[in-house]
Formats: structure tokens, sequence, C-alpha cells
DNA sequence: AATGTTCTTTAACACTGTTCAATTGTCAAG
DNA sequence: CTTGACAATTGAACAGTGTTAAAGAACATT
């Protein structure tokens, strides 16, 4: 198909590996995870898959760095809280941000887990904030750091799970569905009657078409996360009460 | 190499299917996620990958079935709190000893988030006693399951990250340290000083060949999971106090 | 005009999950 | 005994994967 046609070369390297990361992030919208393969994504850019290599030390990389673009989607232009707010709020609506950031992204929150964040920095700017601002309200270096991983993991955690349903595993249902392959109810009622309550009022909710999986789920995220907030308040800290740094 | 041979046709399917499970979880435990091939599976059985086929439909049911088989290294013969203590401490157990179930195989909690757990009812029946178990503790029936839902999420968050530094990326870091590449210290402690300074402390912890990432962050975590209970223990219930059904 | 550097391609390797038709072993019915 | 039926397994193949190695263009500098 493009067989000659090269494509004018880029001014330097770093253009071109952010270009070949849009490529990724758009074919991961398109397909899921699945379809995010190295000559796919070359494909898009008009040139075969060996090329990527020269960007790129590994698919990995990649992954890498569509995580880091995805988390900066709602870590840029952070610079702690806003002037009179707490850290508890700032660091509540910085999940919450990178919850959405996630699932504004079709297998968004696989990509974020399955990439190492340290290492493109995308959240290392963020926990810095973090640590300077929980110091000043009084929590020990380590347990201030400790914290927003902790959020940032139950962040994550909530948002691989909410993409495993939805995005993942709906479609296989819907499959199902059309097979006309009766999908037995996944909860045996029987055996599990509290559960297959709950569930029961849960489920038909998220897959009514046209709500995203964002806004059902996010007053129960919102829910949980408060309980690791208050977690966080309960144990260290509080205006000028210092923790032993010893502890942890 | 094995060419005839025919292994004893085994009593029924089902045995035959937790014969798979046991295989390719001691494949998991050999080579990691990485290695875990339906050809290498079938090999290590004395059959060819097709025929896998036969008790399994997908590569995904071969992986839930591995879940619940980790999962309830955790959860089996557990039928709720012992008298006397209350729904938190059995909920602290229960995930305390899944996440030692998840990090006791290599990539164990990468497995068991890539499953769908309620398809093989994994978890269902620890999380119906965990309504039953709060809502005699006065909580409501949503504000309980969601409350368990999340300490799961929580635990499989953190189990997801612990195992993504040693188990995997480790591999890659031994690498770069034998062929000499530096391996530049991933926090620049310039750009971020109090991040450098937590993780300087933390870090070579981890990485001392020999101790198990589950010795080291079991402080963490179990830290962490504190805040979670406060949390739910701030939030909902109470002796008596019941709270409103309507709120989730 | 020749050389070197920066990119890109072609070809290939060693895999992967999965399907399909053909084939075996086992056992009951004719 | 032979004939089917059925459970269980194989071989071959398909379409794809990440990745490497060598060859080849395009361009700038000498």
């Amino acid at each position: 198909m493009a067989k000659s046609s090269r494509p004018a070369p880029s001014e330097n390297r770093e253009q071109r590996r952010v270009e070949i990361v849009r490529a990724a992030l758009e074919l991961l919208e398109n397909g899921g995870l699945e379809a995010l393969s190295l000559r796919r994504v070359a494909q898009t850019l008009g040139m075969h898959a060996p090329g990527l290599y020269w960007y790129i030390e590994d698919k990995q990389e990649l992954i890498d760095l569509m995580a880091k673009a995805i988390v900066e989607e709602a870590l840029a232009d952070d610079h702690g809280p806003a002037d009179g707010s707490g850290w508890d709020v700032w660091l509540t609506g910085v999940a919450v941000r990178m919850r959405h950031a996630m699932l504004a992204h079709r297998d968004g929150a696989r990509v974020v887990a399955g990439a190492y964040l340290f290492r493109t920095n995308a959240i290392t700017g963020t926990m810095e904030t973090a640590i300077r601002v929980m110091e000043e309200a009084g929590y020990g270096r380590d347990i201030a750091l400790h914290g927003a991983i902790t959020v940032m993991r139950y962040t994550m955690g909530i948002a691989l799970d909410d993409q495993s349903g939805p995005s993942k595993r709906a479609e296989m249902i819907r499959k199902r569905l059309e097979t006309g392959e009766s999908f037995r109810p996944q909860i045996d009622a029987e055996r599990f009657p509290l559960v297959a309550d709950v569930m029961g009022r849960w489920i038909p909710q998220v897959f009514v078409p046209g709500v995203t999986a964002a806004q059902i789920d996010d007053r129960h995220f919102r829910h949980g996360l408060e309980l690791v907030m208050a977690g966080i308040r309960s144990v260290g800290g509080g205006k000028g009460q210092r923790v032993a740094e010893g502890e942890l």
C-alpha cells in the first residue's frame, strides 16, 4: 500500500517520539490494548514496524510513554493546592483527575498499570508536591509519600477494575447475548443471596448503553477515596503534630 | 520428543482441568507470565496445544482458573470472623492472606488482576460473608459490599505494584547492571529531592537478593490497609447505627 | 565526489492463540 | 467378532506478534 512516499523527516528525534505515542494512543482508542501492535502503529505513520526501533527501545517503552501521556493529562499544570485549600482536597482532586484521564482512554488503566511510572517521571513531580504539602501540614516525610502512593494505587486499582468490566468484558457479554447463548447469571442467587441482591441492582446500571462506567462508578470511587483519605488523616500528622520518622 | 505414550485418560474432565491449571501454575512459577503459553502447558502434560481446547474454551479461561486457584489458597476454609473478633480484623486478615497468596506466585497479582473473579466465583463466597458480618455490625448492605470490594481492590493494586518491581522489573535492572549499563538513578535528586530521599532509603531494601518483596512491603501494605479500614469505620455503621440504604 | 550519519526497509526468526480436518483409543450394541 | 459412536488427541495451517540483522536510501560534511 503505502510503499514509497517517505514522510518528511522530523526535526528531531524527540518530536517524532511524541508522534509515535500519539499514533499509539489513537490506535488504543479504536481497538483497545489488544489492537496495539507495533506493525499497526508503524502503518498509521506510514512506515514499517522495525523503523520504530530507532526511536524506541521496546514495546514496553512505548507503553511507558503512553502511560506518561495519559497521566500528564491529569497532572499537567498542577502545582499543589490552591491557596487556602488543604492537602486532602488537593490530593483528592489529583486522584479524581487521574482516574478520569485513565477512563477517558480505552484500556487506559491497563496501560498505566502496565507501565513503570517512575521511569518516565510521570508522577514524580506530583509525589514531590505531595510530600512538600503534607510535610507542611505536619506529616512525616515517609508517611507523606506513602500516603500519596497509597491513594494512587487505590485509584489505579479501582480504574483497572472499572475498565475490566465495561470495556473488556462487555464485548464478550454482548457477543454471548447476540448468539443467544443465554449468558447465565454470574452470581448464583441461591448460594450468594446477599451479593446477588446488591449486584442485581448494580449491574443493570452498568450496562445501560450510553452511560459510561465513569459516571456510574464515580460515586463509588469518591466514597472509597474518602475512606482512604480519612484513614490517612486518622493515622498521621494533623497540624504541627509530627509523626515519628522511624515508624514506617 | 514425547511422540506416542498417550497418558492414561483421566476419569473425568473436571479432574484433568485441575491438572492443567496446576501445570500452568508451575510454569508460571518458573518463567513468569510471559512464559505461560498453551504450547508449553500442553508439553508439560505430554500433549499438544490444541488438545487443551477440549478442556478449556480460551486462554482467558485458563487464567481465570489459575486466579481462582491462587485466591482460594487464601480464602479456603474461611467462614467469617472467629468468635469474638470483629469484622475489621477478619477483613484485614482476608486481605493480608490474599496479598500473600498473590505474592507467593510469580506474577500472581497480574494473573489475578487479569481474571474475572466473579465468573469463577473465586471471591463471591467471601463477599457474601463480608456482607453478612458487616450487616450484623450495623452497616448497610451496599456499603458493606462496597467496603469489602474496596479493600480487595486496594489489596490488588498494591500487590500489582509490588510485583511490577521485584519480579518483572528487577530482571531488566539486573541485566542492565550486568552489562555495566550504569542504570542511572530513576529519581532525579535535583528535581525531586524529597522523593529521592525517601526512595533512596526504600529501594536498596527492595533489591536485596533473597528478601522477598512480601517481607519488605508488608508494613507498608498493612499501614495503608489500616487507612482504608479506618475510613470504612469512620463512614458507615458502628454498632446498631444503620446507614441509609440509598446513599450509595 | 567520497564518506559518514541518520533514518527506513526488506527478510527473517521464533514465537503466539486458535481453528479445522483427520485420527486414534475405548467401549457398547448389533 | 465387527460396527459404530463417542471421547480425546494430533498435525497442519492461519494470521498474527515482538524483535533482530543486514541492506539500502536520503542527506550533510568533508
